[in-house]
DNA sequence: CTGAAAGCGCTTACAG
DNA sequence: CTGAAAGCGCTTACAG
């Protein structure tokens, strides 16, 4: 039966020593170094670690209003997008002696807005923010508070405040031109149906490799998956597109999570990647290396962008500034895509 | 130039309404319902409304001692297992107010003390903790102080302390007695060399099995890799192996990453599984349904470990006591250990 | 029904 | 070199 010690506090060491709890104050935060004497300071230094004097942090950021927290927000912690990214966060907040909270909107307006409110309770210190679809406002509305905040992997265009993002119409305007090159011209697009600026800047990016490459664009083969429910409206749209009279020889799938639903109703099918259709798909799967068909895909820079997104937020806290940072998406080429 | 505006107090909203701040406390916390004139509450909170109060949490942690807080800290915030065991523990959390601190560990000794104080000097009113090699004295201090954790994942025998794991030697064993159903006699294990008790739990499983079935254990088959640099290590003990004059017909990799690892290898050297060789391994490995050959393996009830540690971890902060929670794996049979 | 007052554990401008 | 004092923004036992 562990019994809960009263923790150590200032005015216990100031008692003990025989001094103010201002000097003790002093001392342990290396305050006012040359204005103490070397023995008064020795002797606190001693009974605090005798005592075992941990400072509370609560209590210092009352004062100081300051928590030294970082809020971290993102669709879904467990996603390995996000996941990576949080880990990136985390060293690079840690490395300034900012500890990290966080939480997953699950793409939802409402808890998006409830964890921002949770969060600036908590006062931290700023936010970095995956925004979920239709965050608009609560962003607009964040700009207008204390707060410093910076976000990370989507933005609003219109918006002017800081962002790190990854250049997501060049990088997907890549992937289209390389499937061209690899002599596809019946390029198809799996997208999602949505209002977020990222996604459809892959989509922009995949229109403009057609165009400029003289290809016409056939609605056809650009189909538009519901997010609420992505998994039945992938396997019909990769079979909609089989069953086209000319049907593409090629596909971009333009996320990872339609990629990995896509390609595992094209296996079920029986259909030969890329001998009957080139795939390039969009971030890193785990152990991909292992996949009966190793994909071709667009590599994001995950620990620049966590680790700018983090130093940028904390040069905000000092002094503010918007900061705006497009990173380059870089092919990754294997299988999927080259026919022999 | 967004300009920092200055939180509204209750201070200021007592002011605006012309009562005392105590008053408007126990209305915002909805206290002593009874007790007060309806008026006075409805004008408060519509006030409260109108100047965008918003508590600070920090003074209320202050005065009531609690943060409202729980610390996580796992061996790698982006290992797949530990972000969805998060996510687990983030929504059980969330459900009952709590917010989550979480920090990796990167199963560094001193790391994971720093991470221990610097959570207990922020006042977080719990921990849970995938306590890091040889940290059982760190866990022991925790002991003694006031604050309550669990551990999840790995846990040390003689302290008793609450935790939540898996069954490891269960669950290990039923993955060899599979091999062995299967027909195959001469089975290798390839594991770590480690003091982690869950980790030797499944080698004991191995054991277990083998001598049940009367099958001699043989030195060879069994590889404990160094767990600082593992990639060359398990490379050789998977070609050391393989070139044994009496070569093993199953393999039984501990850990999700040696068999990754290790099946990298294999394919590489284009050894045929599991004809040539069948193969169980631990953990679910993203979109594992595109592999090659699709794993048999362990599954683990991430779900219910990360509730359960939640759920323990808020029930010893109200009132202390210890649980210790054993969870049974699943051994989840694909085409890796099936010949036909 | 309502309020004055103390206090949580720090930091820091000010005075000596 | 050192300390008394105010105050950060809350909560709550107590008094009326």
């Amino acid at each position: 039966m562990s019994l809960r010690k009263k923790k150590v506090s200032l005015k216990d060491i100031a008692q003990q020593v025989g001094v103010s709890t201002a000097l003790v104050s002093y001392v342990l935060n290396n305050k006012r170094e040359d204005r103490i004497s070397k023995e008064v300071a020795k002797k606190i230094r001693s009974t605090a670690k005798k005592m075992n004097y941990r400072t509370n942090q609560i209590a210092r950021s009352l004062k100081t209003n300051k928590t030294a927290t970082l809020g971290l927000i993102v669709a879904d912690i467990s996603n390995p997008f996000f996941s990576q990214l949080a880990r990136f966060i985390e060293d690079q907040a840690a490395a300034a002696n900012y500890t990290v909270i966080f939480a997953s909107s699950d793409e939802n307006e409402q808890k998006s807005q409830n964890l921002i409110n949770v969060f600036l309770d908590r006062q931290v210190d700023g936010l970095i923010i995956a925004p979920a679809e239709n965050t608009k406002p609560q962003i607009r509305a964040l700009q207008r508070s204390a707060t410093p905040f910076v976000l990370v992997d989507r933005y609003f265009p219109d918006l002017k405040c800081s962002y790190v993002a990854l250049d997501n119409f060049q990088a997907a305007r890549e992937a289209v031109r390389h499937l061209i090159r690899e002599g596809n011209r019946r390029i198809g697009l799996i997208t999602f149906k949505t209002s977020f600026f990222h996604i459809n800047e892959r989509r922009n990016g995949y229109l403009s490799a057609l165009r400029e490459a003289g290809i016409p664009i056939n609605k056809k083969w650009i189909r538009e998956i519901n997010m609420a429910d992505p998994a039945p409206g992938i396997k019909k749209a990769v079979a909609d597109m089989l069953a086209l009279p000319t049907r593409p020889e090629a596909l971009f799938f333009s996320t990872n999570m339609l990629y990995i639903q896509g390609m595992i109703y094209l296996r079920q099918q029986g259909i030969k990647v890329p001998d009957e259709i080139a795939i390039v798909s969009f971030d890193e799967t785990e152990a991909s290396e292992l996949f009966d068909v190793p994909p071709t895909y667009i590599r994001q820079p995950i620990r620049e962008m966590g680790q700018q997104a983090t130093r940028i937020l904390i040069e905000n806290i000092e002094r503010r500034h918007t900061r705006q940072v497009h990173l380059p998406g870089e092919l990754i080429i294997n299988t999927s895509s080259i026919r022999r």
